[in-house]
DNA sequence: ACTGTTTACTTAACAGTGTTAACCTATGTT
DNA sequence: AACATAGGTTAACACTGTTAAGTAAACAGT
């Protein structure tokens, strides 16, 4: 394994383990067994570190929900399978999913659009099965980038309610995404109502 | 305007214009011409001061959820009401929302939950509306508070996106929102379909 | 075999961070 | 006059990201 890739095991061991806010640069040369410095010799700087681990996360996460689409399936039945294995991976990978949306574009002038603008790819899944919807009629649907965008946020907003432990304790995480599901889909598909 | 205000206006001054990394104690402290130690006179540390700040951001936000609430309008044009008065609120004062979900519970181990169950008392507001809804037979709902939460996510969702210019920039904003607030308004009260 | 260059890494340092202990000084109390 | 308290300060510790300069080994050319 090349150091390159021992600095970046050794980052996301800790910031799984130990959380962003102990991920130091001195911690993970540390744990990689270099001296700080090193880590500038493959990465410009800590936040050319932090986007790469948080590409790879979405490519993991982009994995997931490739893996999950299947043509054959239900039109409806295919965008909660989606919406589930979205759901399963954040909450199974918290920290990656964390990373991903955790480092805001205004703090890292730095860097060029285009790489956040990369994660855009992950829609683009589900945007082409919305897209599909629309062509066997199931749905109507103004612009599939928009409704895709739309649902892609209330998933979001429903993982990040619970990874940031914003949920109450007395709702059980299971009941809360099965009824956040289902609204999510029904308020979706009820734009065209069955003849 | 006693020092402690000072520097809780001070650190609200930086945040918002400088951004939260720019948060430091020794910033807030030259800004409101005192010396970083005499911070800690005030506040136990600096989790301590942004929970004050978090406080008040929540405040501001629920005052503004109470001056929307209206029993003498219709059941759903009150969600939706709700719905965008949060939405402006979060786009208006961008900073402010941010803060609320930026410190996550498990980094501050040395504070009560407590204090973040506060936030709660601001989804009470939306699962009375809810349990109105019921009340008139206008809703089937299983748990009004774990719909208010549903609903609060995907609302939390949307803002999220847009506040971290996740939002595909060929989309406007307001189409976006409109069409959000619609699916989520929806998808929630199809459950009880008219006769 | 002796140069010169490149590669991969380290040491030392700078300016900044949150936080604490110790100190000072003015005010009020007995 | 002696003491206590309130409201600050200075100095320091252990950390942070980052850079400039140095080093030591490997390789290339003559």
């Amino acid at each position: 394994m090349s150091l390159r890739e021992e600095i970046l095991e050794a980052s996301k061991d800790i910031l799984i383990k130990d959380g962003f806010g102990k991920m130091s640069m001195r911690r993970i040369a540390r744990r990689a067994d270099v001296t700080a410095t090193s880590i500038y010799l493959y990465f410009k700087n800590k936040d050319d570190l932090l986007l790469t681990l948080i590409q790879e996360s979405i490519d993991d996460l982009k994995a997931a929900l490739e893996d999950v689409i299947d043509p054959s399936k239900d039109f409806i039945q295919q965008l909660e399978d989606m919406a589930r294995v979205y759901i399963r991976f954040a909450l199974n990978h918290p920290k990656e999913y964390e990373i991903i949306y955790m480092v805001r574009p205004e703090e890292m002038p730095k860097y060029p659009r285009e790489k956040f603008n990369e994660v855009r790819s992950a829609y683009e899944l589900l945007a082409d099965i919305i897209d599909r919807g629309r062509k066997e009629n199931l749905i109507e649907v103004d612009d599939p980038l928009i409704s895709a965008y739309t649902i892609w946020a209330q998933i979001h907003g429903v993982v990040s309610v619970i990874i940031n432990k914003r949920l109450d304790t007395r709702i059980p995480y299971d009941k809360f995404i099965d009824q956040a599901v289902d609204h999510i889909i029904k308020g979706f598909i009820i734009h065209k109502t069955p003849a």
